[in-house]
DNA sequence: CTTGAACCTACAGCTACTGTAGAATTTGCA
DNA sequence: TGCAAATTCTACAGTAGCTGTAGGTTCAAG
C-alpha cells in the first residue's frame, strides 16, 4: 500500500527528492505516512498528485494556478468552468509570449545578420543592440 | 557634464532606480562620480550603457551575456565574431522556446477544448492535465 | 529657510526550485 | 546477523534578476 519512499516517487516523476519535500512544505502535496525511522512513504494517489503537478509545470501553470486547480477537485460539485478559465488564461499568456518571442527572433536575426566579420570597433551587433529606436519590439 | 540623477536615469531607460543599484553592484554599470552629498551623478555615456543593458534583457539576454558583450566592447580591437556569436546563441536558444510554446499552446488548446461545461467530478480539463501519456510535448 | 521629493544604505522577499552539511535510517549482500 | 553503501532526514544557503521596505540624509523649488 505505502511503497514507495521519496525517491521511487521522484524517479517515477522525473522529478528531484528536494522538489517533492518543497511541494510539501508549500502545501502542494501532503504530508504523507512516516516510517518508524521517519522516512516518508507513499501511495498511488501522491504519485498521480505529482504527477499532475509536474505535468501541469511543464505546460506553464504556476504553482498558485496549481493550487488553484488542485483545490478544484477537491470539490467534485464546483462548476469545470472554473478550471477552464484557469486553462484558457493560462492559454492567452502562452500566446502572448509566444507573440514577443517571434518579435525578438526577428530582431535577432536582423543583428546577427548585420554582423560583417570585421573588429568589435565598427561591430554592427554592438551598434544594433545600443539602438532601440530601430526595433520592432513592444 | 555629470547631469543625471539616478531617478533621471531610470526614466530615461525606463528602469526602476533599485534596478540600476542592482546592475552597479554586480559590476554592469561602473561607479558613478557623487556630489558632496554621497548622491550618484551620471554622463551621456552612463545612460548609453544603461540602454544597451536594458535593449539587451528585453530581447533575453543574461546579463552574463551582456556583461561578455559589454566586455567585448572595451576591447575594440577583437574580432567582432565573439560578438556574433552571443547573438546567435541567443537566437538559437529563443527559437527552442518559441518551438516549446508551440507545443504548450497546441495541448492547452485541446485541453481548454475538452471543457464540456459539467461538475468537477467529470472535468475533461483535470483530465487531461492528469494524462502526460497523450500529450505531444517533450 | 523650509518643505517635500528624491536620494542613501542595508536588508528581506519574490518564484521555483537546487545544493549542501551532518546525522540517522534502510537495504542488499555475505 | 552484521556491515557497508545508498538513501533519507532536517535545516539552511544559494540561484536569477530584480523589487520592496525601513529609517535616515540630501537636494531643489519657492
Amino acid at each position: 500500500m505505502y511503497k514507495y519512499s521519496i525517491g521511487d516517487l521522484a524517479r517515477a516523476a522525473a522529478t528531484k527528492v528536494q522538489t517533492i519535500r518543497y511541494y510539501e512544505e508549500t502545501g502542494l502535496m501532503p504530508e504523507p505516512m512516516r516510517t518508524a525511522g521517519n522516512q516518508r512513504r507513499y501511495d498511488e494517489t501522491a504519485l498521480n498528485r505529482l504527477s499532475f503537478i509536474r505535468h501541469s509545470r511543464q505546460l506553464g501553470f504556476s504553482l498558485d494556478s496549481i493550487k488553484a486547480l488542485l483545490h478544484l477537485t477537491d470539490n467534485p460539485d464546483q462548476s469545470c468552468q472554473q478550471a477552464n478559465q484557469i486553462a484558457v488564461e493560462q492559454l492567452v499568456e502562452v500566446e502572448s509570449r509566444i507573440a514577443r518571442l517571434n518579435d525578438l527572433r526577428k530582431e535577432l536575426v536582423r543583428i546577427s545578420q548585420s554582423c560583417k566579420g570585421g573588429t568589435m570597433a565598427d561591430c554592427k551587433v554592438i551598434e544594433t543592440l545600443s539602438e532601440h529606436s530601430l526595433c520592432d519590439c513592444s
